[in-house]
DNA sequence: CGAGGTATTGACAGTGACTCTCTTTTGAGA
DNA sequence: TCTCAAAAGAGAGTCACTGTCAATACCTCG
């Protein structure tokens, strides 16, 4: 648990059916395997726990030796936090027209990925993001990824609003976002039964208000 | 590096005069020990960077087993991020009157107890937040602590407008105001040079602008 | 002041997440 | 089918911990 390595290219995660077709068999290979893996850990992270689950145990759950489960994912945690909505948000984000206000561009920008990341695999998502409600380890790490995150959405805004990327107010404004947008997916986790993507959207549309708000109660 | 195990019973931190007198002998070598450490640590972080120092040089260069580095430290982390000022500001907020709105008593909360923390040992507050900066399983970890520090806000927050401690719109401005105060102390290490307090103060205050602002830019 | 109990320490033997290096296997292209 | 490069496996090594056990140091009470 060092340094922040790239996850191994991997473009599409869940989806067999669409792009498969026109890969090598190295390719399809490659995303097979690491399928493999992060089922096994799934599957094992269900029944036992993250941290009593060795990652030994999932690469022969997974059928592959130790040393290609790190060649996949570099980190334990990453086995998890792969993410692939970032970019797909900072592009969404970068199709707003410049003059809408910050907190409103972020509004229309979520309520599109949201959805879509929604319906490429909900239960697996459901899943992985319990366990980084759970996992400490899993926890700390997701925040390191905001902080990447923040400074994508900061990007893009500081574009739009033709500032400095390192502008100290669109720095606040990214870190206020990402704090209360975390709050609102970790509350909506909290609140056990609700796991649709609808009360999520409603948590994410409060959080907006509450930002527009001015912070007031 | 699992769960959080809370730092040992450790009182004062770089104060050798005031309470030390009344301390048995036991606790005082306790005292010791705990700063042998952390002093032995930061200088051989200084010198050759945090992840290149292994916990048994520390050990070697503090005089003591690598055992009891990790019974004064449950994490090599925790050398870093042992912090006393979570209570503190929480402390000080409860004391704020209740009509206030939560920026506002934030704001007064936050000048009270930055100067707090600073006249204590300004150096090694210094070194500390840079190697927080810097080290990404210290950002992480100390994202953690947030976390934890957004809790006590929350509490704080939801007495003083009389909601439940779990009440969305309270975690929501609790999650806000750290991610923006979080960015705004990165923002003053960034900005190299400037290291005074005052500085820090100008930047917590501009932050907290745009917190009432409405995250407008 | 000295005996006895307890807190603290050190030595040591794990475990588990990585890292590195080297060899073997296996698709891909000629 | 042959060759080359990518990928997988094997194995040794590092380092952050964890748990146990025996030795030592303070403290308290007689």
């Amino acid at each position: 648990m060092r340094s922040m390595a790239p996850a191994p290219t991997e473009s599409a995660t869940t989806v067999p059916p669409a792009p498969a077709a026109k890969l090598g068999l190295r390719e399809r290979k490659k995303i097979q395997t690491s399928q493999a893996i992060r089922h096994a850990a799934y599957r094992l992270f269900e029944e036992q726990g993250y941290d009593a689950t060795p990652v030994d145990q999932i690469a022969e759950e997974a059928e592959v030796s130790p040393s290609t489960v790190f060649r996949y994912f570099p980190t334990k945690e990453d086995i998890v936090l792969t993410d692939e909505y970032d970019p797909m948000i900072e592009e969404t984000l970068r199709a707003r027209p410049a003059s809408e206000p910050p907190v409103a561009a972020l509004r229309e920008a979520l309520s599109d990925s949201l959805a879509r990341v929604f319906d490429k695999d909900a239960t697996e998502t459901w899943q992985r993001i319990r366990l980084i409600r759970e996992v400490p380890a899993l926890r700390a790490r997701m925040s390191e990824q905001s902080a990447e995150t923040c400074r994508l959405l900061a990007r893009a805004l500081a574009e739009r609003a033709d500032r400095p990327v390192d502008d100290l107010e669109v720095r606040i404004v990214t870190g206020a976002m990402l704090g209360a947008l975390t709050e609102a997916m970790f509350s909506w986790i909290d609140s056990g039964g609700s796991k649709t993507l609808t009360d999520l959207e409603r948590l994410v549309a409060r959080a907006l208000n509450v930002l527009e708000r001015g912070l007031t109660l």
